[in-house]
DNA sequence: TTATATTTGTGTAAATCTTACGCATTAGTA
DNA sequence: TACTAATGCGTAAGATTTACACAAATATAA
């Protein structure tokens, strides 16, 4: 009854990235010795001495070199004690988003093994990894009504259309151009730069950026985001 | 570099209950040898074969003895890697909730060990467990809100007026009885019993339930239960 | 038996928010 | 100079939310 825990601890990272209108994920390719090698997400054990945050972080940059715009918990997966046929392991799964400008995969990284991968051509994962992915999604769909967290999918600077067509595609709905502009700017967490887009054709386009300490100071007097759709 | 993995993996509940305009959680005492005890969250390590779920169940049932209604993943507190002075150790918290029919604490447990706590005056605890209990009532606030979550800390019959009061309660808000009523009967998934209250003052009220089939039915059907208030 | 205290149960009008919907503007290109 | 492609903008109808007060039912005390 007192046998010694034998469980090791992992942390996992599901990144997201978005261009023209497709939802990215980032995947690493495992090597199991001489096994078949398969895709899967990047993390890895957790240090003694380090937290749960730093052992995330370190493993992104070791695995991947991405830098993400936003990070947080999303859950823990430790009910399923063969998820890891070779040992058991928990794994605390971290959700994260990274903007455009930052998809290539460096250089400075093996970039063979590293990959975005469409969410919609998802190969089977290693471990319980594709419905960790699922879990992601979920989370990712459920916050872009409630937190202004698409931004942190886009450059600092974005076109109207390109929030716009964001939020249709995670969320796979039609959005009113008109409405979903005006509700978006009635915030007053988004402003207009000077600069025009470079984009030749139709009508020049202002870029707009979102103004992350107004949205905190708002928050802080109470201010709740809030989008929905039809 | 590669050092063996040296730390433990524990499961911790917050179980709250509510009675009376008040809001509960429930707390066990522990003995640290000849240290003085403190109050602490109900848990303990998990076990080798034995899944994170079944281990918040397990200690539950030893520790306090209470059968909950509503269990889910909190958080898994990981960040600070002293949390436990003798040992690293990471915690996935477990957020419960009971009815106030269970309420009475089980003889066949070590009453003395166990016991209800107002969460206005709630002792400094061991570990980091005050700030589990904080994250956990934001987590019951919020949840209030979107999903049908109260029903589960009230009997199975209940007064509307009880249903109302543990919302001001937990919200620390005001609501409008009349506006309340008309938007949570509206849903459909609250049914008026034939039984009376026994409670002697005033004119009596109608017992009423809440039909979870017909909720989760209409569930896929795409409804969204949402409550918000001034 | 009657008056009083206490809590339940109910409706409506005003204000706000959400939805639906189309055309003129601005540039590039042919 | 006409055509194409995308942006930028307003209003009316409908739906939801808010604010608000009084009658009904019982127990109890006078």
């Amino acid at each position: 009854m007192t046998e010694n825990q034998n469980i090791r601890i992992a942390v996992d990272a599901i990144v997201f990235g978005y261009q023209n209108n497709q939802l990215y994920v980032l995947l690493i390719q495992q090597k199991f010795g001489t096994e078949t090698s398969y895709w899967a997400l990047p993390g890895g054990l957790v240090r003694n001495q380090e937290s749960l945050f730093d052992a995330v972080n370190r493993e992104l940059k070791e695995e991947t070199n991405v830098e993400v715009n936003y990070l947080e918990q999303l859950y823990t997966f430790g009910d399923n004690i063969n998820r890891d046929p070779r040992n058991r392991v928990i794994s605390i799964a971290y959700f994260a988003l990274i903007d455009s400008s930052k998809l290539e995969i460096k250089a400075d990284s093996d970039a063979d093994n590293v990959q975005w991968f469409a969410v919609d051509a998802i190969p089977m994962l290693a471990f319980d990894h594709n419905s960790m992915i699922e879990n992601a999604i979920n989370r990712l769909k459920s916050k872009l009504s409630y937190q202004p967290i698409g931004f942190d999918l886009l450059p600092k600077n974005f076109l109207f259309s390109d929030l716009e067509n964001l939020y249709c595609t995670i969320l796979e709905k039609e959005i009113d151009r008109r409405n979903f502009r005006k509700k978006m700017l009635s915030f007053g967490i988004i402003e207009q730069t000077n600069e025009f887009s470079p984009i030749k054709t139709g009508r020049p386009a202002k870029l707009f950026q979102f103004n992350k300490s107004k949205y905190q100071a708002f928050l802080k007097e109470g201010f709740h985001f809030e989008i929905k759709f039809a």
